[in-house]
DNA sequence: AACCCGGGGAC
DNA sequence: GTCCCAGGGTT
């Protein structure tokens, strides 16, 4: 839906009296309506910060298995900070953007090493810590400093959006500088009404002021949003279209070292980049009017230098990322000569069926796994 | 400003 | 299938 006249760049001001009834209104239906999340029972900036972290482009149901188990299994920054980076992979793995256990470890290990293992009040050194922004740093100064600051992510962007009509691409950064001053704006300076308040904000999208159909009959702020006076809740926020994701091939090798089949290769995958510091079975793109066996054997050439035998195709397991999708095409192979070397991964491992559970792997990585397993029979399908 | 980075839930 | 989610980092 194109809006014919050209986006609002500027608001009308919230008048005291209206700041003040939207505050009341949104505080007294959170006390109502909110949801109990572990992560409002506590007020420790670690706790806070993972959950932060966590929920990072991630829904709340999906987080909260991972929150406890991974608290349980580092109870402390210094215990996180301490840690092999491949233990709070393996913490994070199914999770997805691993790049935010990656910053979240170094994290703990600066303020191991420089703020002495306790969690900096200093909003700038929060903010300067890896994998915490602007919002991140907002919500752990409030939940958990008692520091009232404005948030803005996802949630608040749409609240926003609505409650003053605004029409300007939601994904844009020119709109994220008209929300800020207006979050701001909004929060109250009392720190005990400030947590209340960004708890509630957050919880109005993500419970009633939903992407679509949005609820506005149990809204507390349906009589100042404009948005909904105009009947434009349907149409707000507005959003760029996304362009079409590309799809790849990939040729997979369940590669064993030699007929018993008990060991299997798989390697590290670079620290930086997609899936980054996860292990998985090697392999590569397709190219094209390659044939699938020849790009496994080319891959594994490339990247380890060794020469295989590419056998029976086990599976084919498709999978979806954000901006492409992948088929991977996963064949039985064995071992022929050569010495392994990681040319294109950090390390390379001789593993058994058993021992992969120890290493964190990707999810469609995981679904081979899962495969090997549960059919002994496929290990003993080379042509 | 544009692009990169996972996996799952809601529709 | 589509879209987005308690975003941040890099270039």
């Amino acid at each position: 839906m194109k809006s014919p006249s050209p986006p609002n760049k500027t608001l009308t001001p919230l008048s005291a009296k209206v700041v003040q009834s939207l505050r009341q209104s949104l505080i007294a239906w959170f006390k109502a309506n909110g949801r109990s999340l572990p992560w409002r029972e506590t007020r420790q900036p670690y706790a806070v910060w993972l959950s932060e972290i966590m929920l990072q482009q991630t829904q709340v149901n999906t987080v909260v298995d991972y929150y406890h188990r991974f608290l349980a299994r580092f109870p402390s920054i210094v215990s996180l900070a301490d840690a092999p980076q491949a233990d709070v992979l393996k913490q994070w793995e199914g999770l997805g953007y691993y790049s935010r256990a990656r910053n979240l470890h170094k994290a703990a290990q600066l303020i191991r090493d420089r703020h002495h293992g306790v969690f900096p009040t200093q909003f700038d050194d929060i903010v300067a810590l890896p994998g915490i922004g602007q919002s991140t740093a907002g919500a752990i100064a409030t939940f958990a400093l008692m520091q009232p600051r404005p948030i803005l992510d996802g949630n608040v962007k749409r609240v926003l959006a609505r409650l003053m009509a605004i029409d300007a691409p939601i994904q844009e950064a020119t709109t994220a500088k008209i929300m800020w001053p207006l979050s701001a704006r909004l929060l109250p300076d009392d720190p005990e009404a400030a947590w209340q308040f960004n708890q509630a904000l957050m919880e109005l999208g993500a419970t009633c002021c939903t992407l679509k159909n949005p609820d506005c009959s149990r809204c507390p702020w349906q009589k100042t949003c404009q948005a909904y006076a105009r009947n434009l809740q349907g149409e707000l926020p507005v959003s760029v279209k996304r362009k079409p994701v590309p799809h790849h091939d990939i040729g997979v090798a369940v590669l064993w070292k030699d007929e018993t089949r008990q060991q299997c290769l798989i390697a590290l995958r670079p620290q930086d980049g997609l899936l980054g510091g996860l292990w998985e079975f090697p392999g590569g793109k397709r190219e094209a009017d390659e044939t699938l066996p020849a790009c496994v054997a080319r891959e594994i050439m490339e990247e380890i230098g060794i020469e295989i035998a590419v056998g029976a195709k086990l599976t084919e397991i498709k999978h979806a990322y954000t901006h492409f999708k992948v088929t991977l095409h996963v064949y039985d192979c064995l071992y022929v000569s050569g010495i392994p070397q990681p040319k294109a991964s950090q390390a390379l491992q001789w593993v058994t069926l058993d021992e992969m559970s120890a290493y964190a792997f990707p999810k469609a990585n995981n679904r081979i796994i899962d495969l090997l397993k549960s059919n002994p029979a496929m290990q003993l399908t080379l042509c």
